[in-house]
DNA sequence: CAAAATTATCGTATATTTACGATAAACGAT
DNA sequence: ATCGTTTATCGTAAATATACGATAATTTTG
């Protein structure tokens, strides 16, 4: 059902605008890779991979870290990032939903 | 492989990159399920369904049409405006894709 | 032809994003 | 304790996104 104008927007599509955020920058898809790749590593090594400032990296995965999608365990003065597989299956869900009942509905 | 530095971004990552753009806000999801759930839908009408003025849905509707996702045809002064189906299945492939390779490989 | 209806575009203001260099903070090694 | 390594944060500049009202453009209707 269609909600009245009142009404904000559902959490179901606050979420899903928030992922597609954090996935709406190449550099930051690239980091996804990267990472699956790696399984594991360290932010200076992604940096050494892209055209990047140290510092501008550290923001992309800080917009990937603000939804959860990648996690840094602390070793030391490194952090090893990695993907975090339990956010992305949730978002892949609900990629799947949302193209699922517009595909089919 | 991993790319050296001096490499751009790969085509699929700007491609992927740019879908989730234009679904990064949570209007425009809300367009996309409104134009799902009437076929086919006059700009107007989307405009009494949310809070925002004609001019900013004319907007959103145009982030959505730059990336092919939705089409607009002209009958009289109305615009009818629909889900191009055939993008919207390039753009869950992609995705899909993705999320695939995220989590096997 | 004029008026009404519909939608895009323009101008503009504000907020957010993206990028960089510089600096701070945290830790291991010397 | 100090130094080097690693990463986050700060300050800042430029670009982009978001929102609005006003206006223009198009077509149907009167």
């Amino acid at each position: 059902m269609i909600k009245a104008k009142t009404e904000l927007f559902e959490t179901d599509d606050i979420f899903l605008a928030d992922l597609a955020k954090a996935l709406s920058h190449p550099v930051r898809i690239k980091i996804l890779k990267i990472l699956n790749e790696k399984n594991v590593c360290m932010c200076g090594e992604i940096v050494d991979l892209l055209p990047l400032a140290q510092s501008t990296v550290s923001q992309h995965l800080k917009e990937l870290k603000r939804v959860g999608l990648i996690k840094g365990d602390i070793s030391g003065p490194k952090i090893c990032y990695c993907i975090d597989q339990k956010v992305m299956s949730r978002a892949r869900e609900t990629f799947v939903t949302l193209f699922t009942f517009i595909n089919c509905c």
